[in-house]
Order: C-alpha cells, then sequence, then structure tokens
DNA sequence: CTCTAATTTGAGTGTGCGCTCAAAGAAAAT
DNA sequence: ATTTTCTTTGAGCGCACACTCAAATTAGAG
C-alpha cells in the first residue's frame, strides 16, 4: 500500500475534527485544535484536505449517516425499530448527535452544500417513519401518515437538542412518548 | 432627559443586535456588523457596553421572554392559547424564534449564564404546558402531563429548529399536528 | 452665552484565525 | 545504492476579530 501514512493521517484529522464539532460546536473548531488533536502540523492538513470546510463536510457525512440506522432496505422497519435505533444512536454516540444537531442549526444560513445534504437527509427519514406508521396503521391514510412523520421527526431533533443543554436530560423516555402520541 | 441620546443609541445598538443574531447566529454577529446597521462607532459601542457578550445577553432577553405569551402566569390558559401565541409568535417574528432557537443549541457549550437562562426559561414553559394540559385532560394525573408538556415543548423547539432550515416550513400547521396528538 | 457633562469619533492595539510553501525527511521502487 | 515519490515540517502571511482611548463634538444646565 503506497499512500498507507497519508490515509492514516487523514482518518486521524477527521476523528479529531468530529470529536472538535461535537465539544466546541462548529464555529469553534479551529485548525489548530484539531491538528494539536490529531498529532500533526497545519501543513499536514492541507496536504489531505483543500479546506477546513471540506474536512468538516467529510467528518460531518459519517455524523448524519449515523442517524439512519438501515440505509439500506427500506420496507420492513417498524416504527419502534426505527425510534429505538434512534434512541441507542442518541445514547451511545452522544457526540454525533450533537454535531448532528449543530450541524442542522448552523446549515440553516451557512454553505447551501450543507443545507442541501441536511434537508435531503431529513427527507429521507421523514418518508422511512411515514412509511413505517402507514404499515403499523393503514387507516391513517398517506397523507395523515406524512403528516405525523414529519411532526414526529421534528420532535425528536427537538428533543435532542433539548440533551444538548441538559445533559441529563432522558432522550429515551421521550422519544418514546412522542411514539406512542404519533400511533395513537 | 439628560441622557436621552444615550439611551437612543443604545436602543438601535439592541435592535441590530437583535436583527444580526437572527440573520447570522451568535458566532456571525460581530460589532463591526452591528455598528454599521446601528449607525454607530465601535467606540460608542464600547461606551454603552461593556463588551459584546453583554450586549448579545442584553438583547436575548426579549427574545427568550416574548417566546412567553401571559408572563404573569394568570393560570387561565388553555392548552390552545399557549399553542396558538406561540404560532402567532413564530409567524409574525421569525427573526425572535431563530434567536432562541439559536440560542438554545450554543447554550449547550458556551457561557454558563445563558445556559442557565436558557433551561430555568425552559422549565417555566414546561410548566404552563402542564398546568394547562392538566386542565383540560384532568385523568391524566400529574406526571403524565408533566411527561406529555415536557415532550409537547421539545417538540415545539424541534419545529421550530426545523423552520430555520426550511423557512417554507409550516411551523402552525404541525404545532396543531403536535398539539393534537399531545391531547389524545 | 458659558461652562460642563454627555456623547461620538476613528485610528489603533493585540490576538487568533485559515491558510501557504519552500525545504527537509521518510519510505518505496528500481 | 540511488532515484523517485510520498509525507511532514513550521515559520509566517494577510485578515478580521473584540476592544481601547485621547481628542473632538454636541447639547443641556446655570
Amino acid at each position: 500500500m503506497r499512500y498507507k501514512a497519508g490515509l492514516e493521517t487523514r482518518d486521524r484529522i477527521l476523528e479529531s475534527t468530529r470529536a472538535q464539532i461535537a465539544q466546541l460546536g462548529l464555529e469553534g473548531t479551529t485548525i489548530k485544535t484539531i491538528c494539536e488533536d490529531a498529532g500533526v502540523l497545519p501543513g499536514s492538513f492541507y496536504n489531505l484536505f483543500d479546506s477546513k470546510e471540506q474536512a468538516i463536510l467529510t467528518a460531518v457525512r459519517v455524523a448524519i449517516d449515523a442517524v439512519d440506522p438501515d440505509p439500506d432496505h427500506a420496507g420492513t422497519d417498524t416504527l419502534d425499530d426505527l425510534i429505538n435505533a434512534y434512541i441507542r444512536f442518541v445514547n451511545e454516540q452522544g457526540d454525533l448527535a450533537r454535531v448532528y444537531i449543530r450541524i442542522a442549526v448552523a446549515a440553516g444560513r451557512s454553505s447551501p452544500e450543507l443545507r442541501g445534504r441536511v434537508l435531503r437527509h431529513h427527507e429521507g427519514r421523514v418518508k422511512r417513519f411515514s412509511d413505517a406508521l402507514l404499515r403499523e396503521r393503514p387507516d391513517l391514510g398517506q397523507e395523515e401518515a406524512d403528516n405525523r412523520a414529519e411532526a414526529l421527526v421534528s420532535a425528536l431533533n427537538g428533543v435532542t437538542l433539548h440533551r444538548t443543554i441538559d445533559t441529563e436530560f432522558d432522550v429515551g423516555h421521550f422519544a418514546r412518548i412522542l411514539k406512542r402520541v404519533a400511533t395513537a
């Protein structure tokens, strides 16, 4: 393997970037702190990435994808599966969850690239929830299922947002309440 | 009135600060842009405020308070009143709503002052919703009402958060869905 | 009108940011 | 062993930031 060392350094930088965003937010993350954490000097960083933004976009893709438990097959998940996967994700990878929310907020007025990615991902997530809900409650009809799914996904984001502020907040508990109430 | 001019300048700066936070976020707001918008030079800013943070805290108090329709806590609001007031607030004062969400997210890891203020406000809001819900549905019991209120308030924040990204998003529509579902 | 306190001015400070690049060093290919 | 390719180095650039202050200006009080 010819580029082995370079790729390892790249991975280390991406991992540090992800950690920094979770802890300090998008704007609080600097090249300097990333490089210190990764044990690398700025020069190396810019041999492997064109810009800070590119590194962040790359690191963030992992976080966004991690919200979705099983991107391959849509069609067999129950609503419980989806909710439980989300709860597990938030509890076990709190850092990434925080990244996801921070990105979502920052995406509002920052790069269109990020904004587009977040919106697309949101739509996909809503569709998954809607499909699962409709399978469980066919009587609701497509429109009502879509509505409830959209509300549910936004509500889950809200719960995760609150956990960003209050780390004691029990996301699982309230996610289950939301789920119960969405299927009522 | 002796300090008239100074107070007017102060108001202008606070108004500009609020607008800047809504448009550019906490970190995107700079002394320079605030001063330009307010038609003032940095020197004047620092005659009226000790720091950027102090000005932001002052400006933000307005936004946070605006989320709450009836600070005197008369205890007569229905859940519909609270929801409708929130919808009206988000639609008519989208800027302030955006400030509120941005502050909430930034509050996670920034100044403890802001964090505390946001948490206290959140608790107050939850209590309001819980009281109203219990008045409407006494059969739920205190604990269930508290739970649903907490979930509802977080969910509303999530819906507003999403509107930060997608400005076409109909907050009122989904807020009403959440309300319907919370009282089910 | 005069004096004085309130207010504004704007050039200037230090700091930390994202980012660059010529050169040195390490590892693989020949 | 030598050449070539990959990788790291680290001082340093320009810039934007929050913030300062002595001096000029304005306007209310006596």
